[in-house]
DNA sequence: GCCGTTTTCGGCCCGACTGTTTTCAGTCG
């Protein structure tokens, strides 16, 4: 966890003990202010350096609160924090976890019955004690013993891999019902990003809550959270929220609109409209006198406000609207832009097929090229799994026969590994002899911001990589990967005319969005790739495409989506 | 506690759903 959200989560904290205490407003301030600071893009602890200002600067956090950032900093706790929690003594976020279980009823919870943890709340649920407090019931308490199970196992995000899956067959389902006019995902799936907390689908439909019956019958609603006339929300086997509203369709493209987001985008959009004398909410857009004039298509609410239409995936509030001001959205790559792969595995090292039939999935994907970049032997490489230098060698044979019996054309590579220094794991006269190049790191994934910057400049500017694969190392879910600083690498990869890679595997998405804004406002490139341990795993890289589109990238900042001509070049 | 081209004081997003309320509070997104 880093630094921010740490300081972002006492915050939150602060917050959700002052609502437990009936204290009015505060608690808005403490979570506007938490939120911000989750979402600076730069360390809190480097701001402060700056002095208390600068950390006023930012947006919602004034005198009060910069104090108790400075005071965290220092001294690794807040006074107040601390006073807060020894007046209610509960563990706020592990009983707030619990759906339907806000501060107040954590707090009312506390009063009547001295419950302080997720143990002693299921026991009291168990003992029938919940339903004798006021504002309780029997239902409450049958809520509570429901939900604890969930809450135990901490607020988990899912893949966004998982979570797409999962609403592409809910879509399918919809698609066939004819009270259905027009069924969409939105939320963070629709601007892909790599976690996601819940699926949020919209349905176009003039009968409303009369659809809950139907989804009750389908197979993924293993519960049913709540069902209205206007939404409703189900959770599956596997413990994943879905959401559906049910939506005019008339004002369709107003709520697709609205609730794909981001929040940040859409205040944006709001005070554009507030600044034309004009409403913008999930059924449209109003003038003063509450006629609306825009929102059965997304085209019409951003048109009323001057703006295009704009990707879901760049509605993140991080410059599209003034870009769009200035004229200057970028043309987004799209998948059809992608003519091939350059990091993809074979049964050499750890994949489970035969460089031929890898050959044979990217042909009949449509493929014009393909590197088989084998695992080198090295730090962080499954012993027995990885290609000694002589045996890289004599793979030549193998990819020169596959190249002889295919339109796609085959290159020889390999992913050496980044070890700790930088320094890469295959000889240089090896190298030589390879068409392309990948180096990437598998081990010592837990330096610093300073060695890891470092180590990824040194590989950078070794004369024969081509590629930085999976720069980070991340996996989501398991580690965070190295702490680098993009800026300095994405200025030395462009200058070196190294690419580096967004790798489309859905557990790592690596370089994510934001990181591949950088490296290309840095004038750098971009390599696309798989990663691919077997043939339909070519097929993921749509995940990589949509995570580059989120980086503002265009195909000419895509080494993946150049000619073979111009990739050859490139990595001359 | 924060913030300001309505305001340095007086506001703070809001609509939907559920449950326990007999008119609304708490939670959620």
């Amino acid at each position: 966890m880093s630094e921010n959200d740490a300081v972002a989560n006492r915050l939150d904290e602060i917050a959700d003990l002052l609502e437990a205490m009936d204290v009015d407003f505060k608690p808005r301030a403490y979570r506007r202010a938490a939120d911000h600071i989750r979402e600076l893009d730069r360390p809190v602890e480097q701001i402060a350096t700056e002095g208390q200002d600068a950390l006023e600067e930012i947006e919602g956090v004034g005198e009060a609160i910069a104090e108790k950032i400075i005071e965290y900093l220092e001294t690794g706790s807040i006074e107040e924090l601390e006073d807060l929690r020894e007046s209610l003594p509960v563990e706020m976020s592990a009983l707030t976890r619990v759906e339907g279980i806000g501060p107040k009823r954590v707090g009312m919870l506390y009063e009547a019955l001295g419950i302080r943890t997720l143990d002693e709340l299921a026991a009291a649920a168990e003992a029938g004690e919940i339903q004798t407090v006021p504002g309780f019931g029997e239902k409450s308490e049958q809520n509570i013993l429901d939900h604890i199970p969930f809450a135990r196992q901490a607020a988990k995000r899912h893949l966004l891999y998982v979570a797409r899956s999962l609403a592409d067959e809910i879509l399918d389902e919809f698609a066939a019902i004819d009270a259905v006019d027009r069924c969409e995902v939105a939320g963070s799936i629709r601007r892909w990003l790599p976690t996601i907390g819940d699926v949020d689908i919209l349905i176009a439909t003039d009968v409303g809550g009369s659809l809950t019956t139907t989804i009750e019958s389908l197979a993924f609603a293993a519960e049913t959270i709540e069902a209205g006339d206007r939404k409703a929300s189900y959770r599956t086997e596997e413990g994943i929220r879905v959401d559906f509203r049910f939506i005019e369709p008339s004002v369709f493209g107003a709520a697709l609109q609205y609730f794909t987001g981001s929040k940040h985008h859409n205040v944006q959009v709001r005070q554009r409209a507030i600044d034309r004398g004009l409403k913008v909410n999930e059924y449209g857009v109003f003038t003063g006198t509450d006629e609306r004039i825009a929102g059965e298509t997304e085209e019409s609410v951003y048109e009323v406000v001057d703006l295009p239409w704009m990707a879901p995936e760049i509605r993140e509030g991080r410059g599209e609207i003034e870009a769009a001001d200035a004229g200057a959205l970028p043309t987004l790559l799209e998948s059809s832009d992608m003519r091939g792969d350059l990091h993809v595995h074979s049964d050499w090292s750890d994949g489970s097929m035969s460089i031929a039939d890898m050959v044979d999935a990217a042909d009949t994907l449509g493929l014009e090229y393909l590197a088989i970049t084998d695992h080198a032997t090295g730090p962080g490489v499954v012993a027995g799994t990885g290609v000694e230098d002589a045996e890289l060698l004599r793979q030549r044979e193998e990819i020169d026969h596959a190249n002889q019996s295919t339109d796609v054309t085959v290159l020889h590579g390999v992913e050496a590994n980044i070890d700790a220094e930088g320094g890469i794991s295959v000889s240089d006269a090896v190298l030589e002899e390879l068409d392309i190049v990948i180096a990437s790191p598998h081990a010592a994934l837990t330096q610093d911001r300073e060695q890891a910057t470092e180590r990824l400049l040194h590989a950078i500017s070794h004369p024969q990589v081509n590629i930085i694969g999976h720069p980070t190392g991340r996996k989501l879910g398991q580690r965070p990967g190295l702490p680098i600083d993009i800026e300095r690498v994405a200025k030395a990869a462009a200058s070196q005319h190294v690419a580096l890679e967004v790798n489309s595997h859905p557990v790592r998405l690596d370089l994510e969005g934001e990181a591949v804004k950088t490296v290309i406002e840095h004038g750098g490139t971009i390599a696309i790739s798989t990663d691919a341990h077997v043939g339909h795993e070519l097929e993921l890289i749509r995940y990589g495409v949509h995570t580059a589109r989120r980086g503002w990238a265009e195909p000419s900042n895509v080494l993946t989506a150049w000619t073979v001509e111009e990739v050859r070049s490139f990595i001359d």
